[in-house]
DNA sequence: ACTGTTATAGAACGAATGATCGGCTACGCT
DNA sequence: AGCGTAGCCGATCATTCGTTCTATAACAGT
């Protein structure tokens, strides 16, 4: 019952993704989300508490698009071949799938390269929202270890925090395009990440 | 001749690097800068003739310290041996330059480090201003391209490109210091980058 | 047709912003 | 001593921001 929807809840994500990443972080407003679907911003506010949420809300989605693509890679990878160059191409994968998200979800892709998510959202988000990022976050911290433990046959502190480098650090400064390549940069970003996992963990080398 | 200048340009630009390093983007405001040295609004408009002006300057005076820190190191290095593993060294110690001027100047690197130019700094920028900025790109350019050299004796774009990677796009998310580490980020550093250049140019090994 | 519920529209509000302006102050020079 | 110049101060401007408010529109159930 009630009036219906006039504009889909992903509509208005989709709107605030486009101007983050056309415009940039200062064109993100209430006012321009709501102008870019035609809306008011009064409506804006009866589908989410506050600007704060909008942006949660929309960078939840995009870390969900994400960590679904980058499952599916490593998952594919770990199956075909378990061995441990197998893993290393896995690792690979994981860090090159946020190239495998720009291709469905382009604005998705560049806002998790492009902005960290403290510097993006306020504190004080509702609490589910708030819970559900933090299981996110959890999910995304189990595939690192299964990735370690296919890498080095263990997930300790060490071994993660390698995976980490390799999938949370790298890609966005090799992948985020605003240097103009000459080269391929998923080369340069495999390149990196078997660097780094070759000289980890401190006592174990490559079979 | 006129009043004397009560607060040093200087201490202007550490205040706004102060500001933009504790407590972000957002509250890097005129009056926040005024506030901090004590002054008013007014005569900070009288020493830049805008906030832009000012963004452009604090930028300025960061990549010429970052610049001046890492041309150093890199001399050192190729001087010290002037073989194809000494320019390695002398490029893994130009991307780690970054956490030299950390030491000198924290919040300079934290600026270059945390925030894009363009992300930060607004169009229209004066023009004596905008020539300087570009003048200190083509310096950096002209290291990256001494390395290219010594690495594998030429300077062209693909060689340019991969010194590039190493020097530019990858120290930021390797040393930014947002998620806890429990290995040395430099180590991983030296590891990505050795990584990079071993597998540039395409059809050159490293003797 | 009436009622209840939900969404929308858009004016309005207070706070904060970058920028401007006129009056004032402190110095060097003659 | 008096003047010109450069710098400082702080009230003030118009604008824009996130948010709130009230009235209205569009549906479902009876």
């Amino acid at each position: 019952m009630g009036r219906p929807r006039k504009h889909d809840l992903d509509d208005l994500l989709d709107a605030a993704e486009a101007l983050l990443a056309e415009s940039g972080h200062g064109a993100l407003t209430v006012r321009a989300v709501a102008d870019a679907v035609g809306g008011s911003t009064g409506s804006l506010y009866h589908a989410f508490r506050s600007r704060n949420e909008l942006l949660g809300q929309m960078w939840l989605r995009a870390a969900r698009r994400f960590l679904a693509v980058q499952r599916e890679a490593v998952d594919v990878c770990l199956q075909r071949s378990p061995t441990h160059e197998g893993a290393v191409e896995a690792t690979i994968a994981a860090a090159s799938s946020y190239e495998l998200l720009r291709r469905q979800h382009p604005t998705s892709a560049q806002l998790l390269m492009e902005y960290r998510r403290d510097a993006l959202l306020d504190d004080g988000l509702p609490d589910e929202l708030a819970a559900q990022l933090r299981t996110l976050e959890g999910e995304l911290v189990e595939l690192m270890r299964r990735l370690a433990v296919a890498l080095w046959g263990r997930a300790d502190r060490y071994t993660v925090d390698a995976v980490a480098v390799c999938v949370v650090d790298l890609p966005p400064g090799l992948l985020n395009g605003w240097r103009p390549r000459v080269s391929d940069p998923l080369d340069s970003l495999a390149a990196a990440v078997r660097g780094v996992l070759a000289t980890t963990p401190p006592n174990r080398k490559p079979a």
